[in-house]
DNA sequence: CCGCATCCTGTTAGATACTG
DNA sequence: CAGTATCTAACAGGATGCGG
């Protein structure tokens, strides 16, 4: 965490151009939440429904239970996430959106569609690159 | 870099709901590069124009030269970013969107549009979860 | 001088083991 | 089951150097 965010609290406008680069931005500071490894595909997931910890873990295959742990925090802190506890034994925790997190649906999904729609071009690119350069 | 990558390979169809959490698959490669701390913002900036080393990193609060290298090295391979030399002295390189970049504009656009319009509700929620958990 | 590779160091992610 | 704590490995960031 950085000292206190304040975009446009220097006393001069900020030129539009540089809405987005400015480390103190509050907009960059989402920015990077939003748009981590791991943030995403939680987003992505609980946009069908709500799930457990060990639900998430099992489908976001690759993540540590600390990070998914850590990114489930941040996203709760943010408002995004919502978790529910409850107390039965064994402990069953549930991860779901809030109605802030789901405005996020579109946009995510506007993402990964882009992803789907040019992967075989990106592919293509990487091989061509490789073969250029080795 | 990981082994190759193949989505569908296995024989058996994935379960869409495992599209983006398969750690081998293609989307998931390029979901990573696309949503990172820097690249985000490189497309935002090109998007509008191409720009020297310098002038990106400028721009970009908070990057540092290496990365903005490694970030940029991506892209190139991954078709969103030309990379071009002047073989000048001083030496000049500028670097723009392909087409294939420009296709992320409107995604883009809109995760930083969703930011700017929720960074207030994301502040509030984020108070009060501090003020909740301490 | 600019772009970038290299080296070194601090942070952070990931694997493992343990607890309510 | 759903985490936390701890250790280690990987990676990001800063400094330096060098070629064009």
């Amino acid at each position: 965490m950085k000292s206190p965010t304040h975009c446009a609290v220097t006393g001069d406008d900020y030129d539009v151009l540089q809405w987005d680069t400015r480390e103190d931005c509050e907009v960059r500071q989402i920015l990077d939440r939003i748009a981590d490894k791991w943030s995403l595909l939680v987003i992505a997931l609980l946009d069908r429904g709500s799930l457990r910890f060990t639900e998430l873990r099992r489908e976001i295959d690759g993540v540590s239970q600390r990070m998914l742990t850590v990114t489930l925090r941040q996203l709760e802190r943010d408002g995004l996430v919502e978790r529910t506890v409850h107390p039965v034994v064994p402990p069953r925790v549930d991860y779901a959106l809030t109605p802030l997190g789901r405005t996020l649906h579109e946009t995510v999904r506007s993402l990964v569609a882009w992803t789907e729609t040019h992967q075989r071009e990106i592919a293509t690119a990487r091989a061509s690159y490789d073969a250029r350069v080795g």
